[in-house]
This record gives C-alpha cells, structure tokens and sequence, in this order.
DNA sequence: CTGTACAGACCATTTGGTCGGTAATATCTT
DNA sequence: AAGATATTACCGACCAAATGGTCTGTACAG
C-alpha cells in the first residue's frame, strides 16, 4: 500500500472538499425545503453530478445523516469557540450557546442547535439517534456549568426560540442581540424566583 | 338556487367533517415527515381515497395552505380560550400564549403556534404569505398588553423553543409547567434591568 | 496499470394529478 | 306519490413527471 498511499492523501483531500461542498449544499437545501430535500438539489446546488454524490454519500438516508452529524459538530466548535474562560460566574457554557444562537450569524441560527430547522429528519430512526445523542451531549454540557436547572432550561430554550424566529425573518439583528444580552443577563443574576446566589 | 340550498347544507355537513379528518391527518402526517409529505399518506391516514381527497383540496399546496391556515386558526382559538380575564396585570395575551404553548397538551406545543414544526412550508411563497400574516397579527395581539416588548420577546420565544423541545420529546411535561409558570412570573415581575413597573 | 473522483445515461418506483364512474340525497315534474 | 334529474361526496384506475439509485465510462494521479 505504499503505492497508494500519496493518492490516498492528494484524492483525500480533494474528497474532502467536495464533501464540504456537497454537506453545506445539502444543508441549505434543506433550510429552504424541509425534507422534501431532493438529490438532484443537492447535487446541483453542490456543481456536482448525481453520480458524484452518490460517489461520496452511498444514499439520501446516509446523505441525511452526514448533514446532521456535521451541522452538530459545526455548532458545537462555534459554540466552544464562543466560551469566555474569564468569565468567573457560573455559566460559561450557557452563554456561550446563547452568545452562538443569539450573536446575528444567519448560518448559526439557521443551521445549528438542536435547531427546529431539522424538523421531519426526527421521522427517521437513524437520525433521530444521532439528534438524541447530541440533545443528551448537550444537556450534560450545559449542567456542568452550576446554573440552577430551571434557569439554563428557560435561557436555553428562549435562546432557541430566538434564532429560530431570526431564521424566519421574524426578528431583527438588533432586537435579537438586545434579547441576547438580557438572556446573559439572567444567567448571572437569574429569573424571578429563580436568582443565582453566586459562588 | 333554492333548489339547491337543502342538498348544501347536508353535503356540507358531511364535506366539513371529511375534511376537518383529512386536515388532522395533513398536520399529523407533517409532524412526522416535515414537507416530505405524501397526498398518499394524508389520505390513508384521513381514511379517504385519492380521489377523495383531491375531491375538497384541488391539489397539494391547497392542501398545505389549508393546513397551515387551520393551524393557525385553532392557535388562536386556544389562546383566546386560555384568556384570564380576571387578570389585572397587564400582559394577559402574553399569559395565555404561554399558557397554551406550554401547558403540556402535545397537539397544541406541536402543531401550534409559529412553530417551528412547519418549517420546509416557509420554502412556498403562498403559505409564506399565509404565516407571515399570522405573525404580524400576533405580534400586535402581544404589543397591545402593554408590557416592555423586549420582555414580550423573551417570554414568547421562550415558551416556542420549550414548546418546540417538549414537542421533540426533550423535555418533559412537569418540567415544561414549571418552566411555564416561571415564565408567567416573569411577565408580573419582569426580567433582569427589564423590571416591570405595575400601571 | 491501478485506484480514485466524477459524469451522465438509464431504470424501477413513487408521486401529483386527471378522469370516468357510482352511490346517496335532495329537488322538480307530473 | 313516484319517478326523472341534478348535485354532491367519493372511489380507484390511469398517466406523465419526478425521484432514488445503479451502472458503465472517463480523466487523472501516482
């Protein structure tokens, strides 16, 4: 295999481009269309051949899968990338999710979170697995951060509700910040009844 | 045309009744597939034919406007319907929103509300238009409580995005009425630098 | 000459939509 | 009152287009 070891790395990386290609294609077609999402689509919005797609992704289903492992994994790094470690209060986590959801990117609101966008995907079983494993990652996650439960759900979920709506067009940049830095807000000080008794 | 008129009356009773089966099974065949589905599907699961489903829709986007149009129509009727008009705080249609969304009745957190649960149909420019009008209507039922909008816009979202997660099974009931009555306080009490000062 | 990335014709199935037919019910005619 | 007629609800065979997926061929890197 020392013959077809520089093909693998040059047609490797090749591959992968395409691929990359092929998922944020797929990703937004999807975005626009739901599940009615279409090989062809994909393959055109992507300037590949039909062929071509099913070169990289054996069948819609596994096509499907990829999409959403990696739009999870493409919201977690943003997220990870969004933590502030000079953050001394509890939460860190948290608001680096909101700042992710919140922030005005289109592509994060639209794309990432266990984003309602992915609605009708849960109807197949296989990838509803991977969302599971990904909601449960992510409740872990966000538990970790010493929050009172209650307030990371309503934060969490409020910053859901949020880029979703920003993803419809239902919200402006500016009013979705605002929100966004009263969600942070209350991850320091707390909701209602609910205050955060520091440290 | 009073020839007609007794014939009408019968037939329609029978035709609304058909047709109120074939828009449950539409909006439970969504639920499940998102935009993938099927004129097939809705009429298996209406317990119609073919023919007798493009009998009362003339095809599938009149199918999916109806839908969409009847969701919308019952939201609002559950909203209104969870209406405390005994309430002197202002924000009671923001209440009742809340109320209905996360109440912990499944139909409403699923098929209801802006949801997220519709997403694909945001892809056709007729239903587009539908839920758009939807939108503007709510946010000026919300607006006229006379609460800080910002606060109306945490609280609303928030209770979508826990309706959207309980909808996926990601949370469940008892905590999506707490989460819901902490919502509610929040509409009192306000939230954060948000305070709401009582009229 | 081998293995990989890709193209595009091709095929079986599915899907949206049409159409002719039937049963039921109400109205009109006599 | 009784049939003729009209109108509506609904069925299911049928068709053309779209769709998922296969297969053969080609270009190119090593």
């Amino acid at each position: 295999m020392t013959t077809a070891r520089g093909i693998e790395r040059t047609a490797e990386r090749n591959s992968t481009r395409t691929q990359r290609h092929i998922l944020d294609a797929a990703a937004h077609v999807i975005g626009e269309v739901g599940t009615a999402m279409t090989l062809a689509q994909v393959a055109d919005a992507a300037g590949v051949s039909k062929g071509g797609l099913m070169h990289h992704y054996s069948g819609r289903l596994q096509l499907l899968i990829a999409v959403v492992d990696d739009a999870n994994d493409r919201f977690r790094e943003a997220v990870t990338g969004n933590l502030d470690l000079s953050e001394n209060a509890p939460g860190k986590m948290l608001r680096a999710y909101v700042r992710t959801l919140c922030g005005g990117d289109l592509e994060a609101a639209n794309y990432f979170g266990s984003a309602p966008i992915w609605n009708g995907l849960y109807g197949l079983p296989e990838i509803r697995e991977v969302m599971d494993a990904d909601t449960v990652w992510w409740e872990q996650q966000l538990a970790l951060d010493g929050l009172d439960p209650l307030v990371i759900r309503i934060v969490r979920r409020a910053a859901e509700g949020l880029a979703a709506a920003y993803s419809y067009g239902e919200e402006t940049k500016e009013d979705l910040q605002e929100a966004r830095d009263l969600l942070l807000e209350m991850t320091v000080q707390g909701v209602g009844s609910h205050q955060v008794n520091p440290g």
